[in-house]
DNA sequence: ATACTGTTATATAATCAATATAACAGTTAA
DNA sequence: TTAACTGTTATATTGATTATATAACAGTAT
């Protein structure tokens, strides 16, 4: 499993971990019922504690996307893809409420945040 | 001065006192020159530590929104609204590239992300 | 002097993130 | 059954951040 871990950055590295693992998940580079790393391997071959690496598959667990049974390891979960969207379209909602309340204050242009939107959208393929 | 604190929240004490006062500076309700209340009095007012307004009040010179001078007080600066809006408009990019990823790997449109978008910024007036 | 301003230093406490280590428990295959 | 894997639980320690309280210090103004 390939992981970028940035000590420097404020986000967690539980995190990181997490928001990898989903990301891979979601993109099917890892499959339903594919074993992930045990969180020892993982552990010595990304160089961080065991203990954070659980935190990571606990997570992961409670929201639905691996399961895990001791002695046995950890699985890719047969995925919700819908309800992981809604989840997912609540955080751009979130998004776009602060863009809403930040152009309110500063008096920036609808136009000129959707147009900056479009652009950025189709900006990266 | 009117500032609402709330403890709950996952925003630290400074950060939202800092929030509020950069709002209210950028709303005009305070006019370049005005005294703020003194950290002693603002911290008797709200009944928040004294250390957490001046750490509020610190960072508010040092992003040039104040002009702190012991034995005096603390004054609003002369606004660089320009300054201001650009930074602000960093922000929104931020969030807006935080949206499109999550749209891309979600597979959600742009379409209904850009009607959302719409929609939000007509809902509040 | 007095009464305001802000400043600095110290100590304490709570929480979060990360680490390390050890002992415990389930699974599987030699 | 033992060995070698899995995950689990508990404990302790470290460091950073946030927030508090208190006291002593320093500048400004009347």
């Amino acid at each position: 499993m390939k992981l970028i871990i940035s000590n420097s950055s404020n986000v967690p590295i539980y995190e990181q971990i997490k928001n990898q693992i989903i990301d891979q998940i979601l993109k099917d580079d890892l499959k339903e019922d594919e074993a992930l790393p045990s969180i020892r391997t993982l552990s010595a071959d990304i160089k961080i504690s065991v203990m954070t690496i659980k935190k990571a598959y606990d997570e992961l667990e409670k929201e639905g996307y691996i399961i895990t049974r001791q002695g046995k390891g950890s699985f890719v979960a047969p995925k919700n893809l819908e309800l992981a969207k809604e989840e997912k379209k609540k955080e751009i909602e979130e998004h776009i409420n602060k863009i809403v309340s930040i152009s309110k204050i500063y008096n920036i242009d609808e136009k000129e945040v959707l147009d900056l939107f479009k652009y950025m959208f189709e900006g990266e393929s």
